[in-house]
DNA sequence: CGCAATTAGTTGCAAGTGAAACTAATGTCA
DNA sequence: TGACATTAGTTTCACTTGCAACTAATTGCG
């Protein structure tokens, strides 16, 4: 009863090698998801980050998105840039600091978030349905471990800046 | 002693987000393993695939490495343009269908093959190291059911054609 | 203080991407 | 057979992306 585990063979068999395997079901999930955000909001999923982080913590700095959600500078920059052109959000200038500034999101983008929430718990709640929650348990818990050891062994530059 | 997995609840973190999570973790995943195919090898992950493909099974058509690698028609065409450039791979004119060409490693192709194969087990050994064989065997049960869905959550157009 | 180093955020640029249109060949069906 | 539909693969085009360079502001340190 071999595991069919990744395990050290000379076979590579690409469809069980799991950096393509999670490549694979992300895009997928992007995919579906990214359709929804676009089709109902006219956003992408760069816009859906900033804005759910928004919605989550409140008043943030570009950085502090960002870090939170794993993007690239340039990306959040652009996003929020976007974001506001379409009165999403807000920027105020911190008078602490005037290189970065506040952003928040305005009463329409507090309702993009409001509309968006649940149609984002029902895709993920639909997506996991019927699977025992100890499973489910088990393979956040992995997941969490090779997204840490992952972020390491992708070395000091993730998509984020440092 | 509440589960922290994924529910229809009205709260949304992101962080926790399953989508947005095999997002990250499949991008660290590329960022690390693109690093070492380029710096050694002069590859990217798209021409990577094909030549894993071809070193599993073979003489194979353009439109099978899309399917088996889950890449969209205009990424293997360029990845195995790319690759017949380079000297890692021919192809070979199918007559009985003269649309298709059959395309298999050089080689030259086949020792890069033979060269990245050990590293790419080599990188998922050292990722997974550590975890209990059980956990990983439920971690990747549950990873095919979530591909299997989110094949069709993405609906009828993945990335490869159809 | 004053000058070098750091940091927040933006922009130019070159590369990679997928959708759609296209070419050429094959299949279908009357 | 002949016309229409389908398929394999390529190309064009518009868009996204990340890196590097940049600006402006702040920090650190002599």
């Amino acid at each position: 009863m071999s595991t069919n585990l990744p395990s050290t063979q000379d076979l590579l068999h690409l469809e069980l090698f799991l950096p393509y395997r999670l490549n694979v079901v992300g895009s997928f999930a992007s995919r579906a998801l990214g359709r929804i955000y676009d089709e109902r909001f006219g956003i992408g999923i760069p816009e859906w980050r900033v804005i759910a982080q928004l919605g989550e913590f409140g008043r943030l700095t570009s950085r502090d998105i960002g870090e939170l959600s794993q993007m690239h500078k340039t990306k959040v920059s652009r996003a929020v840039t976007e974001l506001e052109k379409r009165g999403f959000i807000t920027r105020s200038e911190n008078r602490q600091d005037r290189r970065e500034s506040f952003i928040a999101l305005t009463a329409p983008g507090a309702r993009i978030y409001a509309e968006i929430v649940p149609l984002a718990l029902a895709f993920q709640a639909r997506w996991t349905e019927g699977l025992a929650p100890e499973e489910l348990r088990v393979f956040e818990r992995v997941l969490s471990i090779l997204t840490e050891r992952g972020r390491h062994l992708a070395g000091t530059y993730h998509e984020n800046e440092r």
